[in-house]
DNA sequence: TGTAGGACGATTGTAGGACAATATTGAGAG
DNA sequence: CTCTCAATATTGTCCTACAATCGTCCTACA
């Protein structure tokens, strides 16, 4: 029957037309809920239950009880036994934890950059990271954009892939998706700026520099996302107990 | 037949008769193939075909399925489409990356542990590490044991719940699994020493040094683990290609 | 009026069977 | 001996059904 086609095609919009073929289904849901997550269409505390689910992407529970199982697995999700999933609502706490494990994540990485001494992956750096030199402003989409491809530039150069893997699960997407009105023209300046001190001192091979760098620029973001945060009011904690 | 029944009872022993209360089945089988996992029973390469486990632990295969979706996340096992799920076999590189990580994980809680203020979490943390001053050689796997609860007790200081849960998963025991049999007397008495030391700048409040030793603790092991690894011809990649 | 207790609905957790899709393996043809 | 192709093993997905649990509302009673 095609009713669910119907209304798969009412809220996700025109595309989505159908899940692709075998073996796909789930990458399929995680990806679009992660879209839908990231960019706040889905908002954090937002339920996703799994009957709703199966309809919306015409798909059996098996694959959407998979699919959430990995958002959860990334945190990108909350899961709580017989009261179902909702959109990870991240707190100051966590964030500030998030920021302390990201700051050494991402500092190691440069300073793996910098010491990188592959000819060709150095170059697919250099390529990567042009972005950053361009001079034009940026809005908040466009910086996001060009801050993740920075980011995961250096952990490309870095050539650590575990460390890739664990930075992408970090969250800092979704710590960017609740925090992303700070981002004024004057920070997003300042961030282009860091960027492309710490490309310097990666280019340069200095260590030393790459690291304190990314790591200044990482506690200034982490400055920045916790001062909002303090502007507004803490919404309430889920469950209480 | 009952080959897998007998299968079960080989590896499971003579109990894992019943699993318990509704809503802790997935737990449950998470918790045995972690056990056999880390203990060894169930080798690196080891396939873990869904129906075996079925028949083993007398569920149906959804909570198998979710099961073994955890211990991927968890980077325990490894799963390929629609080539089922193996032990996970760390490679050389493998390993020293997630060292890499690792070495900044612990240097940063050990930083942390020595910040920390709150008294009734530092008296638990001494508590908690009583054991490293005993006198007593251990074999290597009452070290084991010492080591993951020092490391712990660090981390439960530090109070840090992401960086605690990231470092639960970031397979350290699975490496420990797999180099065990490098612990020699000379090699625990080493690590113990260092253990001490690490408690001791922690207690001292001394960040620096808290973190800098934590770091040539972890680097030396590291070298360890490494280094029994050149000795042995490193076994064959799975998947070409 | 206020609170303890139970009934109810919504949702998740699990079982079990079925079929489709894919990888692996082995046999047979060249 | 190598290549192609069918048979097999296993996973991916769907479906239905039921049990267990949570949250809520409603009632009875103090």
């Amino acid at each position: 029957m095609s009713n669910a086609a119907i209304r798969q095609r009412a809220i996700t919009g025109p595309r989505a037309p159908v899940p692709p073929a075998h073996g796909a289904t789930v990458a399929f849901i995680v990806e679009r809920l992660r879209d839908d997550i990231l960019a706040g269409r889905l908002q954090p505390g937002s339920r996703l239950v799994e009957s709703d689910l199966t309809s919306r992407f015409a798909v059996s529970r098996g694959p959407v009880r998979e699919a959430l199982r990995r958002l959860t697995a990334d945190g990108l999700i909350e899961h709580w036994p017989h009261r179902g999933a909702v959109v990870r609502r991240l707190t100051e706490r966590e964030i500030r934890e998030l920021f302390l494990i990201r700051i050494e994540m991402e500092a190691l990485a440069a300073r793996l950059a910098a010491a990188a001494d592959a000819f060709e992956r150095r170059a697919g750096f250099v390529a990567a990271i042009q972005p950053i030199y361009a001079d034009a402003p940026r809005n908040p989409c466009e910086y996001l954009k060009e801050n993740a491809a920075f980011h995961d530039a250096v952990m490309a150069l870095a050539d650590n892939l575990e460390l890739r893997d664990l930075a992408a699960r970090l969250q800092l997407p979704l710590i960017m998706a609740q925090v992303g009105d700070v981002l004024t023209p004057a920070v997003l300046n300042a961030s282009v700026q860091e960027h492309r001190a710490v490309a310097q001192a990666i280019l340069d091979c200095n260590s030393e520099a790459a690291s304190a760098r990314m790591r200044a620029h990482l506690e200034r973001a982490a400055a920045l996302a916790l001062a909002r945060r303090a502007g507004r009011p803490e919404s309430r904690e889920r469950g209480g107990a």
